[in-house]
DNA sequence: GTACCGTATGGAAACGTTTCCAATCTGAAC
DNA sequence: GTTCAGATTGGAAACGTTTCCATACGGTAC
């Protein structure tokens, strides 16, 4: 125990031969001091190493200079890179960054919000299951603590930092249309608790129908069969008049790809493959993945952009939704042969759930 | 302003109609308290739907209940994933993860640890470019933080959560010798910033020397270079008697296939690829990416796990190295017909850098 | 010399907890 | 009816800041 006592304000204080007020003064300059006696209180505060006590200034201030962030996960590097974007922005501002992830469970998400409002944060920048209807939003609210969404479409007053992931989907189904393909396929993880995927699928459906496609089929996956080749190539096999796959984010697409190969398809001969987000690594590819590029880590900026104008007593501004980008590539092109006989539109095996309504936001 | 100022215990007890000692005491269950006022102040603290204060607690117990955690950068999967798994530890155990990144800027790192301890965080998660000679990090010894690595050996007596980059590293000369590679090179991003790439090239070296292959090549790319396929495939070029390449993470061993096969080189045939890390998505490409398995969440998992001993008094306890494995891949094979000639050992060209000093560790 | 003003200074309150300790109360034992 | 142990209770101090306010001081203008 070599190390005594934290040195707090006081002891600088006694130190520099001065009184507790004049050193705060001094140290925050936040108010008169004589040359003399700042040059002491410095000299002091250098001597004993002090720093301030961070529990303190907040009790006082009533700020925790913190900032919560909740994200389903961070092993999805769309997530991870939003959150550095997030870092970017909240470096050199004082502010820290208190991280919390619910693994995409709509209960944890409400859990984690509390435990992080508990925690005294300044402000929330949140990816949730479903921010329209948490109470722990809302609790936020009541205890005006603001909050800003990410990935999300704007809810609730609520601004977000977003794409339109409507609008995004509509230019797939326009990729695919123009290349002459009629039968397609949206593949998605967890649609039931992803806003995100359910609006893709939604804007992918109502273009494929304006266009005249056929209406895509809506196959939602587990997490085991997205991540074993076998079983996602088992599935596919159901759906043998299917010529294009949309594949709700990047690591689907990249998976489908393996399980097409499986089962003797050539990309994109027999099966053309659009992904979603524009992770790095697609470009990388020996086979590089078409898909809709996007900015996470700008949408991350801009979420802690905004937040940090709410502490400071703006109110709250809803910035247009970011830009994205349709990114072609070489899983992307014409139907082949095989299926160019396949005009005749037969019905959907039993087996595939195909979703019929607009699922557009709620 | 609907919202009128925060409700404190001390409203609590007045609703309640009892002393502040004893409001606490119930609702921390911290001592006796008769059934009728328990009740009472439980029934107050819902109506007003009291919550505690951190900052009050954090002030008065002198545990702000906070650990920080500096990772290089979340953009990369391998900390994002750490990071993961130390939120799955400490999740539950009340202590929130205040997180800061440094993007591999050896500055950033000790400004960042500075910051994390002004925030008075109970213990310290790292992965930072130096922690041998960061002032902060002894700053934090200073204190009395407790501090728990990640990914590096360990060092000064802190605990560290890794695997042994120089015995994996070996292994991959081993399997590149098995299969009959004499030339080889090793691929590295930051190398002067990042000991386990060092670490890795040290093993890979020495171990290529005593099976009698030629000495590694060692090529540090920039960001740039390993981002641009034509820019690195101008540099594979050079590299015109190397069968085998270890790249020093997965990311960097795709991009070493593309830039392959940009200038016609098959791969496996004319160039065996490793990466390292084993990175998800590696099995899933349509070439599997052969590469050395390792398990980041578990590193994160195991430094949260020891840092939370460290900060119950327990004496730092180093725990063995994390297991790794080689994961086989259709990016490994033989030697192709093209370089069977090659027995006879001609120098360099100049161009290539060569380390023949052995790094590993400081 | 007095009245006055602006600048430095420090004492003390407040922020929301927890906890020490003394005070009160209960009922049982005498 | 007293006395005493044990169970409850609440006042107050302490944690480290910041900030309000009053005081003290130097000088200038009369």
């Amino acid at each position: 125990m070599p190390q005594k006592a934290k040195t707090t304000i006081k002891d600088v204080a006694r130190r520099a031969g001065c009184g507790i007020a004049t050193a705060s003064r001094v140290l925050n300059n936040s108010g008169p001091a004589s040359a003399d006696v700042r040059k002491r209180v410095e000299k002091a505060a250098s001597d004993l190493g002090f720093s301030f006590s961070a529990a303190g200034r907040a009790l006082q201030s009533r700020r925790s200079m913190t900032i919560g962030c909740l994200v389903p996960s961070l092993a999805n590097p769309v997530f991870a890179e939003a959150v550095q974007g997030i870092q970017e922005v909240l470096s050199g501002t004082g502010y820290q960054l208190l991280i919390s992830c619910s693994n995409y469970d709509g209960a944890a998400d409400n859990q984690a919000i509390e435990t992080l409002l508990t925690k005294d944060v300044d402000g929330l920048i949140v990816t949730m299951v479903a921010p329209d209807r948490s109470a722990a939003l809302r609790l936020a609210k009541t205890r005006n603590v603001p909050v800003s969404l990410m990935f999300h479409d704007p809810i609730d007053g609520l601004p977000s930092a977003h794409v339109d992931n409507f609008e995004a989907a509509r230019d797939v189904a326009r990729q695919f249309a123009k290349l002459g393909h009629k039968r397609t396929a949206f593949l998605s993880l967890r649609f039931a608790s992803s806003d995100r995927s359910r609006n893709r699928y939604a804007g992918f459906h109502a273009e494929c129908r304006a266009l005249g496609l056929c209406d895509p089929a809506l196959i939602e996956l587990t997490e085991a069969e997205a991540n074993a080749p076998e079983k996602l190539s088992r599935i596919l096999a159901q759906l043998d008049s299917v010529t294009a796959i949309f594949a709700s984010n990047d690591f689907l697409a990249i998976a489908v790809q393996k399980a097409a190969r499986l089962i003797g398809w050539r990309v994109p001969d027999d099966l053309s493959v659009v992904g979603f987000d524009g992770i790095e690594i697609g470009r990388l590819l020996d086979v590089p993945l078409a898909t809709i590029e996007t900015a996470p880590e700008a949408m991350g900026r801009q979420a802690a952009a905004t937040l940090l104008n709410m502490t400071q007593g703006v109110a709250a501004t809803q910035m247009p939704p970011l830009p994205y980008h349709f990114r072609t590539g070489a899983t992307l092109a014409r139907p082949g042969p095989k299926n160019h006989d396949d005009d005749q539109v037969a019905p959907w095996p039993p087996s595939v759930l195909s979703l019929k309504t607009d699922l557009k936001q709620g």
